[in-house]
DNA sequence: TAATCTACCAAACACTTGTTAGGGAAGGAG
DNA sequence: CTCCTTCCCTAACAAGTGTTTGGTAGATTA
């Protein structure tokens, strides 16, 4: 922590940023695999390319590290969803804008929300990690109240219970991440599309 | 392990294995909640109410728990699933059962679906859980089969993607071994019920 | 009653864990 | 050239890890 005022230093102050983030980047990608306890500072430095303890030089501990990964992804996620939220669609559109996003944030921050769909319940019992479950809370309330603005207009059937219809569909649309790899063969519009469409209209055939 | 061939412990023979059972549902349901690595033989004992040694005389490692819970489980599953591939029934019929079935087991081994949906993934990569990877690849071929007859039979809907759509089946139910509560306000049937009233007909609204 | 077995405890073991402290090479700043 | 900052290494620490060994109260058997 510099005490004196000069910022002379750009080139170094940027990568240093650059720096963390790219170590970020690695421990999200070794939590993700092994998962978080199952990950020691010792594998992170590894696939790093250096010894455990340099690691604090950048981080000042194992936990932040996670923390960080976690907050930045919601973040960004919540940025693009309140976007959505405020944007005065129907609820079909809604619902459309909000999946496909969903696939969208999958495919940018992969490793985080692997990380987040395995341990943000367990985490959300200690208080540092308090905002997963805010965010949860906030979650439910933005595709809940999609789903029954939806029902009242009569986009959405009226017969279903929507609280399982809304963990149906933020299970499986999260859930994606475990097998989804960004640069595969389905794009993350693609994905959402036939998502969208197994959900709106179901898998078995209509004949008209 | 007595060398003598006296079965006169009929009691005694009986009660270590319920001890035994009694002992993994403990394990199992501390490793759903905290995952199986962050979870110390300390805090299996503290549930059991004994001391961490002590649970070295039912059994020889934390790892061989963990392998007789999900072994346990996927063999039950198997013999159910098993059972409903070869009744001969159609497609529909044949996803039908396979996913009541499947919200049974959740309700049955709540625990230890909890953690082979957590853990599988990395613990496939281990020798001694390499039935874990083969049991997805039966489990690829039964959804992904029972799908493919279902476009063939003109039962389910022939433009989307089959693999796509098997993983979004798989996921969604097995998925909600997450916030399933066994004894809470839905029984595994209703679950299912409504679980196949969205994902064969959708949920959108069709006015005919 | 004496011998045996069951199911646990008490205490330690070797090892791994996250984390810290001091040092030093490289390179820019003066 | 000298100073200083950046970024990492070396080496260690204390706490926690899974596991083992020897013992023992209490029930069961002979």
């Amino acid at each position: 922590m510099p005490k004196s005022s000069n910022d002379n230093r750009k080139k170094t102050t940027v990568s240093q940023a650059e720096r963390r983030e790219e170590l970020l980047a690695i421990a999200a990608r070794v939590f993700a695999e092994q998962g978080y306890s199952a990950t020691t500072v010792r594998k992170i430095a590894d696939a790093a390319g250096m010894l455990a303890g340099s690691l604090y030089y950048h981080f000042d501990s194992k936990e932040s590290m996670l923390d960080e990964i976690l907050s930045t992804f919601l973040d960004e996620l919540w940025a693009r969803y309140d976007a959505v939220l405020s944007a005065g669609l129907g609820p079909r559109q809604t619902l459309e804008a909000l999946v496909t996003e969903s696939f969208r944030e999958i495919d940018r921050h992969h490793a985080a929300v692997a990380i987040y769909q395995k341990e943000s319940r367990h985490l959300g019992t200690q208080p540092r990690f308090a905002y997963l479950v805010e965010s949860q809370r906030k979650f439910e309330k933005a595709w809940l109240g999609t789903l029954e603005r939806g029902v009242a207009a009569k986009v959405f059937r009226a017969d279903l219970d929507v609280r399982l219809t809304y963990r149906f569909l933020r299970d499986t649309v999260w859930v994606a991440a475990s097998w989804y790899r960004p640069g595969g063969r389905h794009s993350p519009e693609e994905i959402a599309r036939q998502y969208l469409s197994m959900v709106l209209e179901g898998i078995a055939l209509h004949e008209a």
